[in-house]
DNA sequence: CGAGTGACCGCAA
DNA sequence: ATTGCGGCCACTC
């Protein structure tokens, strides 16, 4: 295990706090918006061992599959999901309506 | 500096 | 479409 611990961590910390609810984003855009289009990796790395305050649901692949090693599965994480008013159509959310980027 | 790890991503069979 | 393999980056020992 490894647990990510520098200002790449906090970069993805403000990224994630930002997601406003009912929206998602993936794990290369948050990387690329630090800076690292394919430490994609490492985000995921933050977000297992990252602050479990911030809203990891709303962090899914590219494709708008859910996260693999998510509390519970992909099963936890559909249901929080939806509870965030996210419809969850075959553990996979609407990625092309649903991903939000960060204002400008 | 070298090796290992990880909630990923992309391409090939 | 599904499965398998490698590569990528940052971080730890």
């Amino acid at each position: 295990m490894k647990k990510p611990s520098n200002k790449f961590k906090e970069q993805v910390y403000k990224l994630v706090a930002q997601i406003p609810k009912g929206r998602v984003m993936t794990y290369g855009q948050i990387a690329a918006l630090c800076g690292q289009p394919r430490a994609a990796r490492i985000v995921g790395g933050v977000a297992h061992w990252g602050d479990e305050s911030l809203p990891w649901q709303r962090v899914v692949h590219k494709d708008g599959k859910l996260a693999t090693g998510f509390p519970g599965g992909v099963e936890g994480h559909r249901q929080v999901l939806e509870a965030e008013g996210v419809k969850v159509k075959d553990y996979q959310v609407d990625i092309e309506k649903l991903l939000w980027w960060p204002q400008k």
